[in-house]
DNA sequence: AGCACGCCGACT
DNA sequence: GTCGGCGTGCTC
C-alpha cells in the first residue's frame, strides 16, 4: 500500500528532513528520489523525497503541492552518496542534493506583489507612509505583478516582505504565490520526411511528361532527401530544396510529407569526432590496463593509483580502461580538473567513444548541461566527462571512475556548501557500486600515495616517457647569489667607468642565467614558457626606508599595484585606491615595487629582448571565455616566442617546440602560509617542467629561488617524487598534518571583530568540552588573511588521529554542537562554517 | 536560509 | 505617538 507520508530533504541549512502528507493522487507514482514542491513556512521549496512513512505524529503536517518528476532525479545510489556527503562534510542533505541537481532543474517559489489600489498618486499624496513603502508603490504603479526579489532590488532595501505585507493589509496591494518555471527544458525541433503517399506520388511524377504546378515543390523537396525513410530537420530540408517551410507544411496537410517534433539534444561538442590515433601501448601501460580490467571482471570495488610521470601516457591507460568498462556493459565517469576540461580533452575522448561521451561543464548553457545530464540518465551516454560535480552523473551500472590529476586542488569545493572533495566522493560512489576507481597523477597527493603504500589503493606505475624522450634537465638559480654577483659587477663598473651608482638597485626578476638561456632559444627559434604564479603576491609596493606595504582596508592583505591604471587593488574584494609616492607611514621613503607579477616580468622581458614576441597569460588576459584557448593556440602555432603566465601555463597543451621553461620565483608558491605549500610547489614545478622537451629536442628548466636548498626544489630537480614524498610525509607526521590526521577547519566570520572573537572562543570551548583521546583543538587563531571582504575571521583547527577514527565519525561528534544548534549563539552577529578536509587554510 | 514576531530609538 | 531597526524563534 502506498505510504501516506513522505520525508523530504530541503535546500536549507537545517540538518534534518521534513515530513509531508502525500495527497491521494500522487500516491501511486511518487517514489524516493523524486523532486517535489512543498510549502515551507511562507515559501514554496523544491525538495527531494528521501523516504516514506505510514504514520507520523508531527503536528500540522502539510501536503505535498506537486510532484516534479516522472522518473526519480536521484537513483538509490545517489541518494545514499549525497547522504554520506552530508554526514561527512557536515552539510544538510538538501544542500548536497541541490549541488547534485543539474542547474536549472530546480523550481523556486516566489511571491509577487500587484497593485490593487487605482490611484498611486493619491495614496502618495494623502497617506503617511514609510520610505520603503512609498518606493514599493512607485515601482508597482503600472499594475504589473512583480516578484519580491525584483522589488527588493528595485527599491534597494535589505528586505521588502514586511512592508509589502503591510500594504497588503491596507488593501492596496495583492500578494500572490507564483512559481518560476524551471529554466532547463527539452528542446523540440520539427523534422520532415516524405510520406508513403508522397513517395508514391514521386514515382508518378518522375515518369510523367509534365508536372502539375501544385506538385512542383514536392519534386524539388525530394532532392533534399538521400533516404526517403529518415527524417531530417525542417529547416535543413527547406534550405536544401529552396522550398519554404510554409510550403512544406502545406504539403504535410495534403499527406504528402510527414512532419514530427523531435527532441533535440544541445551538444556544443557535436561533430568533434576524429578517428582515434593508433594505440600502441607500452608494457607498463598494458599491465596497468590489465589490472583495471581484472578488477572490472571481479565486479568488486578496487581503487588504483596510477603514478605516471608527465608524458608517460596516462590518458591512454584511461581510454583503454574505459573501453574495457564499456565492453563489460558498464558506464564510466571521467573527472578532470576544471581548467583541464578543454575542447582538446573532450576531443581526445570523443575520438574514441564518439557520442557515447556526454560532457558536463559549468561553461555550458543551462540547456546544454541539462541535455548532457539527460543523456547520462537515459543511457544514451555511457561516459560522462566533467569537473568535480560530474561525480553525480546519473549513470546506471557504473563500472569505472577515472580521476585525472587526482592531486588537483579544484576537486575540493571550498567556497560553498557542501565543501566536498570530488575525488574522495568518487571513491565512496565506486565503493557503493562495486566499481573501480582509477586515480591518475604525475605527482600524487601525499594522502593518495600514503593510501597506495598502505595497501588501501593499488599502485600502478608508469616511470618512463612514452616516446623515450628524456626528462628535461632542471637547474636551480640561486637568486641571492645572483644579486650579490650583480651588485659586485655594478660596483666594479662604477669604479672603472666612473658612472654614478644606480639610484635604485632593486631586484630584477630575470637572472643573468635565465637571460642567457632565453637569448639562446630566441636565436634558435625554439619556444619558451615562463611561469610567474600568484598574481596576488606580486606587484606589491614596499617602502624602501621602513618596509611598509599598503594594505586593503577591507581584507587586510597587501594590495596589488596595477601598472595600467597606476592604482592599487585588492585581489580579494576588488577595492581600489590611488597609490601614494611617499610612504604614508614614515613619510620619508619612496614606495617601490619589490616583487613581480606577470605584467612586470613582461615589461622587463620586453626591455631585455625588444624583438621577442611575448604572450601574457593570466587572469587579466584570459577573463573572456575562450581566450585561454586562443592564447594557447597562438603560441602553439608559433605566433609568439615566449609564453609568460601564471599556473595556467603549467596545465596547457604540449608544445613540441618548447625547449626552455623558466620559473621566475619558486617562492611565490613556497612561501604561502599553508602546510601544503611544499607539496603544491613540487607539483607545480614538476608539472611546468613537463612542458619542456616533449619532442626530440631536449628540454631545460630553470627555477629561480632564494632557497635552493629546500627539499621540495631539490627533489623536483631530480624528478624524484618518492624522495620528496618520504621527506614530506616525515614533516607531516611530525607536525600531525594529513595524511596522519584528519583536519576540520571551523571558521567564524562577521563584521564585528569582538563578536567574532567571542563566538570563536565559545565555539572552541564547546568543541574542547567533548574532546577525546587523539584529538587536538587549535585556536581560535587569526588566519593569514585576518579580514576578507570586510569580514573579520577566526580559525579553529581540529586535528583528529586517522588511525583511531578512520571514518571521521568521532570527529564529527565534536561538530554537533556547532551545526545542530542552528539558532542561538551562532546566529547572532557571526557565521560559522565547517570545512572537513580543508585545502587552503588562508 | 527566509520570514515573522516583538521590543526599543528618531521622526511627525 | 508611529516607523523600522535587528535580535530571536520557527519552519513538516
Amino acid at each position: 500500500m502506498p505510504a501516506l507520508y513522505a520525508d523530504v530533504a530541503l535546500p536549507i541549512p537545517l540538518h534534518r528532513t521534513f515530513t509531508y502528507a502525500v495527497p491521494e493522487e500522487f500516491r501511486p507514482r511518487l517514489t524516493v528520489g523524486m523532486r517535489v514542491l512543498v510549502p515551507f513556512g511562507r515559501t514554496t521549496q523544491t525538495g527531494v523525497v528521501t523516504g516514506f512513512l505510514d504514520r507520523s505524529n508531527v503536528p500540522g503536517i502539510k501536503p505535498i503541492r506537486d510532484v516534479l518528476d516522472v522518473v526519480p532525479t536521484f537513483a538509490a545510489d545517489l541518494l545514499q552518496l549525497t547522504r554520506w556527503i552530508a554526514d561527512y562534510y557536515a552539510a544538510s542533505w538538501g544542500d548536497v542534493l541541490r549541488a547534485a541537481t543539474p542547474q536549472g532543474l530546480s523550481i523556486e517559489g516566489s511571491r509577487t506583489a500587484t497593485l490593487v489600489h487605482v490611484n498611486v498618486g493619491l495614496l502618495l499624496a494623502t497617506e503617511r507612509l514609510g520610505k520603503t513603502q512609498r518606493a514599493i508603490l512607485q515601482s508597482l504603479r503600472n499594475g504589473v505583478p512583480m516578484p519580491f526579489e525584483t522589488l527588493r532590488k528595485r527599491v534597494n532595501a535589505p528586505t521588502v516582505a514586511s512592508s509589502v505585507l503591510t500594504l497588503e493589509a491596507l488593501g492596496w496591494v495583492a500578494v500572490n504565490d507564483t512559481l518560476k518555471r524551471p529554466k532547463a527544458s527539452v528542446r523540440r525541433v520539427p523534422v520532415v520526411r516524405l510520406s508513403p503517399a508522397g513517395r508514391e506520388e514521386m514515382q508518378h511524377l518522375r515518369g510523367a511528361a509534365s508536372v502539375p504546378r501544385s506538385l512542383r515543390s514536392l519534386l524539388s523537396l525530394a532532392d533534399a532527401f538521400t533516404d526517403a525513410a529518415t527524417f531530417i530537420p525542417l529547416g535543413e530540408a527547406a534550405d536544401l530544396s529552396s522550398v519554404s517551410a510554409a510550403t512544406i507544411r502545406s504539403l504535410s496537410h495534403r499527406g504528402l510529407v510527414e512532419l514530427e517534433q523531435r527532441e533535440e539534444l544541445r551538444d556544443p561538442y557535436a561533430g568533434a569526432v576524429e578517428p582515434p590515433p593508433q594505440l600502441t601501448m607500452t608494457e607498463r601501460q598494458r599491465a596497468a590496463v590489465d589490472s583495471v580490467t581484472a578488477a572490472l571482471d571481479e565486479r568488486t570495488f578496487c581503487a588504483f593509483l596510477l603514478h605516471g610521470i608527465t608524458g608517460s601516457g596516462k590518458t591512454q591507460v584511461y581510454i583503454e580502461s574505459l573501453r574495457r568498462a564499456l565492453e563489460h556493459g558498464r558506464t564510466a565517469i571521467v573527472l578532470v580538473p576544471e581548467i583541464a576540461l578543454t575542447p582538446q580533452t573532450v576531443r581526445r575522448f570523443r575520438s574514441h567513444f564518439g557520442d557515447l561521451v556526454a560532457v558536463m561543464h559549468s561553461q555550458l548553457s543551462v540547456g546544454e548541461r541539462y541535455d548532457a545530464w539527460r543523456r547520462a540518465r537515459d543511457g544514451s551516454a555511457k561516459i560522462v566527462i566533467g569537473p568535480r560535480s560530474a561525480v553525480f552523473a546519473p549513470l546506471e551500472n557504473l563500472g569505472l571512475i577515472v580521476v585525472d590529476e587526482e592531486h588537483d586542488g579544484s576537486y575540493k569545493q571550498y567556497d560553498a556548501t557542501p565543501r566536498y572533495q570530488g575525488r574522495d566522493t568518487a571513491i565512496m560512489r565506486a565503493k557503493a557500486n562495486d566499481a573501480v576507481v582509477l586515480l591518475g597523477s604525475a605527482t600524487p597527493s601525499v594522502e593518495s600515495y600514503a593510501n597506495a603504500l598502505s595497501g588501501k589503493y593499488r599502485l600502478l606505475e608508469l616511470p618512463d616517457r612514452i616516446d623515450d624522450a628524456r626528462l628535461p634537465e632542471v637547474r636551480l638559480v640561486d637568486m641571492v647569489a645572483e644579486r650579490k654577483r650583480r651588485f659586485e659587477e655594478t660596483k666594479k663598473k662604477v669604479k672603472e667607468t666612473g658612472v654614478p651608482f644606480p639610484k635604485h638597485f632593486g631586484p630584477m626578476s630575470i637572472s643573468g642565467t635565465l637571460q642567457q638561456e632565453i637569448a639562446l632559444r630566441l636565436e634558435r627559434k625554439e619556444g619558451i614558457i615562463l611561469l610567474q604564479n600568484r598574481r596576488g603576491f606580486a606587484h606589491v609596493l614596499e617602502c624602501l626606508e621602513c618596509g611598509y606595504t599598503e594594505r586593503c582596508r577591507n581584507c587586510d592583505v597587501t594590495m596589488t599595484y596595477h601598472l595600467k591604471s597606476h592604482d592599487l587593488r585588492c585581489h580579494y574584494c576588488g577595492a581600489r585606491r590611488p597609490s601614494a609616492q611617499l610612504c604614508p607611514s614614515c613619510l620619508k621613503g619612496e614606495l617601490k615595487q619589490l616583487s613581480f607579477g606577470t605584467q612586470q616580468v613582461h615589461e622587463e622581458l620586453q626591455a631585455l629582448f625588444p624583438k621577442a614576441r611575448i604572450l601574457r597569460m593570466d587572469r587579466d588576459t584570459t577573463r573572456r571565455k575562450g581566450s585561454h584557448e586562443t592564447l594557447l593556440r597562438r603560441f602553439g602555432a608559433g605566433e609568439a616566442d615566449i609564453l609568460l603566465g601564471t599556473q595556467m601555463v603549467a596545465k596547457g597543451l604540449d608544445f613540441p617546440r618548447v625547449t626552455l621553461v623558466g620559473v621566475v620565483s619558486a617562492e611565490t608558491q613556497l612561501l604561502l602560509p599553508d602546510f601544503r605549500s611544499a607539496e603544491t610547489t613540487f607539483q607545480l614545478l614538476t608539472q611546468v617542467a613537463g612542458r619542456a622537451g616533449r619532442s626530440t629536442l631536449r628540454g631545460e628548466v630553470l627555477i629561480q629561488t632564494v632557497q635552493p636548498q629546500h627539499y621540495s626544489l631539490r627533489h623536483a630537480v631530480r624528478h624524484d617524487y618518492r624522495s620528496f614524498y618520504d621527506e614530506e610525509v616525515r614533516f607531516r607526521t611530525e607536525l600531525r598534518y594529513p595524511p596522519v590526521t584528519r583536519l576540520v577547519l571551523v571558521e567564524v566570520t562577521g563584521s564585528d571583530e569582538a563578536a567574532v572573537q567571542k563566538a570563536a572562543e565559545e565555539a572552541a570551548r564547546r568543541i574542547r568540552r567533548s574532546t577525546f583521546e587523539g584529538i587536538e583543538v587549535l585556536g581560535p587563531a587569526e588566519p593569514p588573511i585576518p579580514r576578507l571582504r570586510n569580514l573579520y575571521r577566526r580559525h579553529i583547527l581540529i586535528k583528529g588521529d586517522k588511525r583511531s577514527d578512520p571514518s571521521g565519525e568521532r570527529v564529527r561528534t565534536l561538530l554537533a554542537p556547532l551545526v545542530e544548534e542552528e539558532g542561538g549563539w551562532e546566529r547572532r552577529k557571526v557565521r560559522v562554517t565547517v570545512d572537513v578536509d580543508p585545502y587552503g587554510m588562508l
